[in-house]
DNA sequence: CGCGTCCTTGAGAGTTGTCAACTCCAGTGG
DNA sequence: CCACTGGAGTTGACAACTCTCAAGGACGCG
């Protein structure tokens, strides 16, 4: 199971069995414990303390910010195979929450520091883990900062697509409550810009969580960057 | 020197002895190479082998992105102290230039891979120092997503402070455009946002690249999250 | 079948962007 | 010494994109 999940996740496919991973996964497993939530539980609350990094085992998590006003922020969305609450901070500055039903693994963080210390291809993915996020970070930080809404809606298809290996059928098992968060735009100006899309011919929606690519070159024009 | 620049680097100050690290910092300084660059001189381009990582020694460095119809974003301001050119990808997708004057060192990224897999303390500051990235991105991210304009240029200013250490005049080396291109905003947006906070009484401008915090709680209000 | 939630669509408002003129200042050369 | 020049910054008027507010539709669930 734990390999078949690791093997989903890579944005950059790396060999487990090449880069003698394997053995430290294991490792790491065996220190991690099981959890299931449903739709819109809490998986760590702002404030907490950060003591634990979590895995996504099945579903989509969202972590999110709020502004004292009710503004909410979108920080990522975590599928299969992905790490997340893995800041650097002693406690949390955004809260983890199921988006549908999920299973994630638990591990505590000082037990993976400690296996770290010992394993150097553990240190390693734990290390290139990070600089990707980065690299995703910043390819964020552009879309919310210099992008326009058709152009920021078309590049989340497209990251979704991506992230899920799908060519046509992408599935979005969020709300454009949580589209429009991670956006930085309103429900209603992502549901005005699929509808435009859909009537310019690029995609359909077959239902409120399909999305179906029609045109795929126009997206890709539209994202600005592919 | 390297200590001294090692030390007034960390937003999350862990000492150096403490930690074991000096040894391992030696290392990595006898693996850099030094080089200064004049004021917009390009240091690394978008499209190059990310071959190296570099770290700021005096001065300071942004990191640009280019969409093809011009829009520029600022994925960064990197200061003394700082490493930049870190993601996680073989090539790069931004430019690194020189704000002003700069000193930079350089480290060949397979000889810090080489150096992080038999020193686990190395290993472990170059995982914090991801995972502090991380959280300053997503930090980013809230401001970019969804805040307003005067929320944004107190951010910045109060963000700059903080990270040079500054109590009540704040030195901006870059430009109003640099600015602009940081927050997501025009310039003439950032220049009228900080003429409307002199007028508020909340800052001075004595020169143009220094800010004068007069009233630092108002801009705590106006920042939305100190 | 009714209710609630999520989504879509419309009309109008507001923040921020665009375009343009003006100021300021440093550097240069008459 | 002063005029000229060019770049950077400021300010104003207007436009446009996106948000806000509001109503109406779709769908699932009791």
């Amino acid at each position: 199971m734990f390999v078949a999940t690791a093997a989903s996740a890579p944005s950059r496919p790396t060999s487990i069995a090449a880069t003698g991973l394997l053995d430290e996964l294991v490792a790491l497993e065996r220190i991690g414990t099981r959890h299931t939530f449903q739709r819109n539980a809490e998986i760590f609350a702002d404030g907490d303390a950060a003591t634990d990094w979590f895995r996504v085992v099945a579903g989509t998590v969202r972590t999110c910010r709020l502004l004292p006003d009710g503004r909410r922020h979108i920080a990522g969305f975590h599928y299969a195979g992905d790490f997340f609450g893995i800041e650097g901070l002693p406690s949390r500055v955004s809260s983890a929450e199921a988006v549908g039903d999920v299973v994630v693994m638990r591990y505590p963080r000082k037990a993976i520091e400690r296996l770290a210390e010992t394993n150097p291809a553990l240190a390693r993915r734990l290390r290139e883990m990070a600089f990707e996020g980065l690299a995703d970070a910043q390819e964020r930080m552009f879309l919310l900062g210099r992008k326009t809404a058709p152009e920021r809606v078309a590049s989340f298809i497209l990251e979704v697509a991506q992230r899920c290996n799908r060519q046509r059928k992408v599935e979005l098992p969020m709300s454009r409550y949580d589209i429009a968060d991670y956006l930085g735009l309103t429900i209603e100006t992502v549901s005005r810009t699929l509808s435009a899309m859909k009537k310019a011919g690029a995609i359909a929606l077959p239902t409120i969580h399909l999305v179906e690519l029609i045109d795929r070159g126009s997206l890709e024009l539209a994202a600005g960057t592919a």
